[in-house]
DNA sequence: AAAAGCGCCAACCGCCGGGCT
DNA sequence: AAGCCCGGCGGTTGGCGCTTT
């Protein structure tokens, strides 16, 4: 019989009033290290209880996880790691925890609010949804690529990397090799000239002789059964994006549902981004040399 | 110089699934 | 089988600091 089963409702109500809530203070997370450094971490709420930390375990955890665990990344996300969020969530959508996994020292609460508070600020620019598939799009056909671009004229230049940089180019490699991110390669055109998605996810571009449309990212609408959790399953785009009119890809089409403003915010145009540390391209240019 | 507005991020909350009793 | 606890996850909030007015 658990020891929580004999207490009275009160008991546990004291208990839960006692707890202490907000920010951790030094003295808390000193305690909180000595006491994993010596026990491990895992069960929690007796962890918390052994290490005399009147926190509830999920506080404890939450603390350990984000911030407190030695191998944990502080500090503005690069380039590689901007591009591989954008891309792992356009491939799964809000599952933050999967996609940290892919980021070394990255926790899914930082990735969470980076795509809040950097991404989504500029759907909320254009005025549209951040989940509508003319923002995953406009990620896709302009921000996507000329990351890529810029991460590339980096790895040239910087000679040094990381064992963590190595695993996340290591990602994008795959990234760049299963898909047409890339300004300069040709254009690999579908044999049935549609975007379709098959069972395994790939995805080819169609030929829609005005305007090409980069694929749908079906994670939004789709079967979340499709997607699996590596990498190397992922497929194809097929898509130059140098093949696109970026002049058009704000105008109106059929599918109004999809239309955006792009006039107040001239994003589309190079070089004149928003004021963002991380997507003013002219801040990118300047990012990736520190 | 002060107030208001805004952005960022640490922390909390509620829900869910799995495991244990 | 049912009830309970725990850990994990995604969504949300609140406070702090910086910027703008």
């Amino acid at each position: 019989m658990r020891a929580t089963k004999k207490m009275t409702n009160s008991c546990i109500e004291e208990e839960f009033d006692q707890l202490k809530r907000g920010p951790w203070t030094l003295e808390e997370d000193d305690l909180l290290i000595r006491y994993i450094n010596c026990h491990g971490e895992g069960r929690w709420n007796s962890l918390a209880k052994s290490a005399g930390l009147k926190r509830t375990g999920k506080s404890c955890r939450l603390r350990w996880l984000n911030y407190l665990r030695p191998d944990t990344k502080r500090g503005n996300l690069t380039l590689q790691e901007q591009l591989l969020i954008l891309e792992l969530h356009s491939k799964w959508g809000n599952r933050w925890s999967k996609i940290a996994q892919h980021l070394p020292g990255r926790t899914d609460n930082e990735i969470k609010n980076y795509w809040r508070t950097r991404v989504q600020k500029q759907a909320r620019h254009l005025k549209i949804d951040s989940s509508s598939k003319r923002f995953v799009e406009a990620l896709q056909r302009f921000w996507m690529p000329r990351l890529l671009e810029k991460v590339e004229q980096d790895s040239s230049t910087s000679s040094t990397s990381t064992a963590c940089t190595s695993t996340i180019e290591n990602d994008l490699n795959k990234l760049k090799q299963q898909t047409s991110f890339k300004t300069s390669s040709p254009i690999q055109p579908c044999n049935n000239k549609e975007y379709t998605t098959n069972s395994s996810s790939s995805i080819c571009a169609s030929d829609s002789s005005e305007n090409k449309m980069l694929p749908e990212i079906s994670l939004l609408h789709g079967d979340s059964s499709i997607y699996d959790s590596s990498l190397k399953d992922m497929d194809c785009y097929n898509v130059d994006i140098s093949e696109y009119d970026m002049m058009n890809f704000g105008r109106p089409d059929d599918t109004s549902d999809l239309n955006f403003q792009v006039a107040d915010t001239d994003w589309i145009s190079y070089g004149d981004m928003s004021a963002d540390t991380y997507w003013n391209m002219d801040e990118l240019w300047q990012f990736g040399n520190r």
